[in-house]
DNA sequence: CGAGAACTTGAGATAGCTCAACGAAGGTGG
DNA sequence: CCACCTTCGTTGAGCTATCTCAAGTTCTCG
C-alpha cells in the first residue's frame, strides 16, 4: 500500500486547517482536523489502483480530492460487492477498528488527502467535539448502508437503477448533467445486478424519455419525478 | 411509543453499575454505563409489538434483556427488508443522529432497558471513553452491515441461508442446539428471499444430515463444516 | 381438543442471468 | 492526424434460480 504511482511524483504535505482551509461547511476533513492542526498528505492512483485490501490494518483515513473510489468485498469466487462510492469530499477508510473491512480502489485516476489515523484517534482522546465527528461519519456510513440493504434485499432492476441515478444526481450533478466516473460492471456491482441488467434499464429509461445520453457516461436526467416514481 | 403493554405492568428502574452489574466484560450497556450511573428503566413489548417506527425521534437508547427484536426498513407497497436482530445483551436502537432510521418490534415477548438518549450524548460529551464506545458500537453495526451487503446483492439462496444458520449458531447457541425466535417470514426479510425459498433450503440441509430439528425453530446444526462450505 | 398460525411442498411463472455477437468510443503508435 | 486496437457498452436469445400461487400438514396455544 501506498506504492507511489509512476505518473504522481509530487507528494504534497500541508498542515490542514493552516494551509488547506475548508472547502466549504461541510468539508469532513475541515470539520475534524481544522482546529487540531494535523498533518495531512496528498497522494494520487491511477484507474484501478488498489488503494488497501480488505483486513488490511486501517493506519490511514482519506478523503478524495478529485477522481472516485469504490469500496467493496469480495467472495472467493470472484463475485464481488461495492458497498459505497467515495466522491469528491468524501472520507473513506474511517475505521474505529484496527483493520479495513472492505477493500477500496480508484475507480479512475484518483487524489486523495490522508491523515494518520492514530493522529486521530488521539485528537479525539482529547477533543469530545473530534470524537463526535468521527462518530457521525461512522453513522452517516451506516445509514448509507442500511438504505442499500433495503435496495439489495428488496428493490427491482428498475427500481435500483433508479435509485442509483437519484443518488448519483444529488451527488455530482453539474448544471443538470453527471458525469458517471463508474462503467456498467462498477454500478451493476453496486446494486447487485449484471451489468447487462443496468444496460437494459439504461436503455428502457432513454427510450422512455426519463434520461439523456451524451455518451455512455454523461446522463442527463430529463424527469427526476417519473424517476422518482421508479423509485419504489 | 412506549406505551406499556397489558401483560407487562412493572417498570422496573434501576441505577445502572450500582443495582445491574453487567453481566460480563462484554455487556455493551455496561460498559457504557458502568461509571456513568445513568438511570435505566426496564419495559417489556409483546410479541409483534413496535418499539419505534422508522423517522421516529431517538429519545432513548434499547438494551435486549430477553426476547428478540428485529429492525427493519419498509417499502411502501410492504416489502420489508430486516437489517438486524437483536438478542439478549445486543444493544439497539443508538443513533448519532436525530431520529431512528429503521423502525424496531419485538418478534417474540420482550424486555428491553433504555436509558435516555440525552443522558448518553451528555456522558458522551464528558467522558472520551463513553464518546469512544459509542463510536465502536456504531461501526459494529456498519460492520454487519457490510456483510449483510455481500449477502444480499451476490450470495445464493443457500449460501444466505448458510450464513445465517452460522451467525444464529454462533449468536444463540447453548448446548449445540438454537431456538430460533423469529419465523420464516422474518428469516426470508432479513436474507433478501421468500419464507417459501428459506423453508426448502432448510428441508434441504435437514435431508444432507447438515443439521436436525425439534420443531420448526429448533435447530442443530450436526456439521458446521459443510456448513461453512455452502456458505461462499 | 379445536382453531388459527406457521411451515412444508409442489407446480408453474418470471425477473434477471448467462452466453454471444455486434457496435461505439477512446487511447496509442505510426 | 489517421488507423488500429482494446475496452466498454448495447442488444438478443435462451436459461435458471427464485418467486408466486396453491394445497396440505404440523405445531401452538387457548
Amino acid at each position: 500500500m501506498l506504492t507511489q504511482t509512476i505518473n504522481t511524483p509530487a507528494i504534497n504535505t500541508q498542515i490542514i486547517g493552516k494551509v488547506a482551509p475548508a472547502h466549504s461547511v461541510t468539508d469532513q476533513f475541515g470539520a475534524i482536523t481544522g482546529h487540531v492542526g494535523l498533518v495531512a498528505t496528498e497522494f494520487s492512483y491511477r484507474k484501478d489502483e488498489e488503494i488497501y485490501g480488505e483486513e488490511e490494518p486501517a493506519e490511514y483515513v482519506y478523503q478524495v480530492v478529485s477522481g472516485a473510489v469504490s469500496s467493496y468485498k469480495l467472495l472467493s469466487d470472484g463475485r464481488r460487492q461495492i458497498g459505497a462510492f467515495h466522491l469528491p469530499g468524501d472520507v473513506f477508510g474511517l475505521e474505529s477498528g484496527p483493520a479495513h473491512r472492505l477493500a477500496a480502489e480508484a475507480i479512475i485516476d484518483t487524489t486523495v488527502r490522508l491523515v494518520k489515523r492514530a493522529s486521530l484517534e488521539k485528537a479525539a482522546g482529547t477533543d469530545v467535539h473530534v470524537a463526535r465527528k468521527l462518530w457521525a461519519m461512522t453513522a452517516s456510513e451506516l445509514r448509507h448502508a442500511e438504505d442499500h440493504m433495503l435496495l439489495l434485499g428488496r428493490k427491482t432492476a428498475m427500481e435500483r437503477v433508479a435509485t442509483f441515478l437519484l443518488e448519483m444526481d444529488r451527488r455530482l450533478a453539474v448544471a443538470g448533467m453527471m458525469a458517471l466516473p463508474m462503467c456498467r460492471r462498477d454500478i451493476g456491482d453496486y446494486l447487485g445486478l449484471t451489468l447487462e441488467t443496468v444496460s437494459r434499464a439504461l436503455s428502457q429509461l432513454h427510450s422512455q424519455g426519463i434520461l439523456g445520453f451524451s455518451g455512455a457516461r454523461q446522463i442527463v436526467l430529463r424527469n427526476r419525478q417519473r424517476l422518482q416514481h421508479l423509485d419504489a
